[in-house]
DNA sequence: TAAAGTATTGTAAACGTTTACGTAAAGTGC
DNA sequence: GCACTTTACGTAAACGTTTACAATACTTTA
């Protein structure tokens, strides 16, 4: 059946130690004669190591768990890019484990298969826990860092875009476009949105514009048309979206009603995905950067001392009318 | 630090062995009192297996692999949706190892991934392999499928759309609503383009067609957009696209260029995403069932016997025009 | 009551790999 | 040539869990 060690340490004449040391590459613990030996006999046996063996006994993997949240919005692509270019870069290996959209027992359970290996280091993705698995995880002595959620909590490592800084910008970029009655659209209650509500105010202030406008969703495409009927009775022009998502769904919703964007409603996505290119007209977005996010969340587990937030940058296409001033 | 059953086995004044099949739930082999108490200790020690220890004696594991090829199409939530849930119902755990998009070199290492870890089986999810893996594949002993793929070979496992059917279809629909100037665009020469192209020539035949045009993409919307230079000279009234984002990239290219869609230009997307709901029009598709594709495959691998084919139908959106007969 | 059957438990070995420590041989410096 | 260091290799034990088989205790049957 599948080959061992042993069978490798039996037709190459030397001990399962060398054959071992030899595999696992201890340098300067083996002759290159005995060396090139194994090496051939493993090749010609299709030998492979066998990963539990390896596991049981150095009590810890080179594999990073990655726990992935199905957000309605689609940016996990480019996260997961990130995290596996750079850990592979830094010889980790990576899983997946799904943990669907906002269900807590998938979550529970891919929270604790990973911790039932001996991963080097857990990320989370877009995942807010509740206390009784964050506590699992800090007790599990395995580093774990949030990937684009900032949960704001000294201890607990992180990466991701500045959340507050991003819906200010977006004020800031429709303020200076003219606008004035700006709402905030398809945002939830979670960390993530109640940063982005601060960001919101904080730039509506620093404009003096005393009138703020949320309305709540959950970031979906269906959650953004049913939105618009909320706003059909305000006079906003601008509206910032809390996701692709929301917006296309705003958008195609008003379309429909005759709204037409950018000449009635202006808007402004968060995420900057290829949704923005996909819609009629392109959507302005405050584009975020998933890949370094992934990327740099794995320096972070890793240890490396790198900064929480990357930076976002507004990406003008068509969706924001310049209004008269 | 981890504490293990011979933790549990001191406290309870029992031998590891009891505490083992206490926890493996080996019915009829301990008492009612034994297992209170075993079961009592464990969780205050917050007591979990060590899933490499269980996977090295088992020398097998109640998880599947999924292989995960990042598509410019996404249809991989539906399909990891379909999988959890059927593997959870079966018993099983799921963990995903992403191969990047055509990545011969990550795909490799996936599936070296794979079978390094005692798996029950592999879903490979929109992935060709070449025959160096396939072979490794098939050696290992560990069941494999293929998701959304169909290889046409009788030992090999899949479950997919019948792509033949998927293009002829599309014409069937395209000259029920009047059009006989019908190409097909963005397809590949991987096994899921070659049958989609017989699909679309059969289709045509069956209506005394006699030209056909077909242009290679790579699913994507860069290549969707690329595509429509080369259909400015041609006199085609309908194009099915491989994927929706074919379908997007040529549809926003298209308006830049004068062209209107339906009026002009008629589209049927295959695949039927949201982002056929999210372009303005919408895309008619030929709309896969991909949660139940994920799902079937988990019956497939695990033995059960299942369709290789799970239907698809046509949506009708708003992309295309009813010619005047 | 004795024998047979069943339930419960413990001992020992297995799984495949790593590594600490001991030994021998080779290499280096005085 | 001697002492010290380095290289190369082997032995034995460890890692945490499962399970075959043996032993013991309890229950049922004749």
């Amino acid at each position: 059946m599948k080959p061992t060690i042993k069978d490798i340490a039996a037709r190459s004449g030397v001990s399962i130690a060398t054959v071992s040391r030899v595999l696992s590459q201890k340098t300067g613990t083996y002759s290159e004669k005995t060396q090139a030996k194994i090496l051939r006999i493993a090749k010609e046996l299709g030998y492979r190591k066998n990963t539990a063996a390896v596991e049981l006994v150095k009590k810890r993997s080179a594999v990073l768990a990655v726990i992935l949240n199905a957000t309605p919005t689609n940016f996990s692509t480019g996260v997961i890019d990130g995290i596996q270019k750079r850990a592979s870069e830094l010889g980790q290996g990576v899983i997946i484990l799904y943990a669907g959209n906002r269900d807590a027992q998938m979550l529970h359970k891919a929270i604790v298969t990973a911790l039932e290996r001996a991963v080097s280091g857990i990320l989370l993705t877009a995942i807010e826990p509740d206390e009784a698995d964050l506590t699992l995880l800090k007790d599990s002595g395995i580093p774990f860092c949030f990937v684009s959620l900032y949960l704001n909590q000294p201890q607990i490592l992180s990466v991701s875009s500045n959340n507050e800084s991003i819906t200010s910008q977006a004020v800031d970029y429709l303020v200076e476009q003219g606008h004035t009655a700006i709402a905030l659209a398809g945002i939830d209650g979670y960390h993530t949105g109640t940063q982005r509500i601060a960001g919101y105010e904080a730039g509506l202030r620093a404009h003096g514009i005393t009138t703020s406008c949320i309305k709540y969703g959950d970031y979906s495409y269906e959650s953004g048309r049913q939105l618009l009927q909320e706003f059909l009775p305000l006079k906003v022009t601008a509206i910032i979206t809390a996701s692709d998502m929301i917006a296309a769904g705003l958008l195609n919703a008003a379309q429909e009603a005759g709204i037409r964007v950018p000449e009635d409603l202006s808007l402004v996505s968060i995420d900057g995905t290829i949704i923005c290119n996909i819609t009629t007209p392109g959507l302005t977005s405050v584009t975020q950067d998933f890949y370094h996010i992934g990327s740099r969340s794995v320096d972070q587990v890793m240890g490396h001392d790198v900064e929480t937030f990357v930076p976002v940058k507004i990406e003008e296409r068509g969706s924001v009318k310049q209004l008269k001033k």
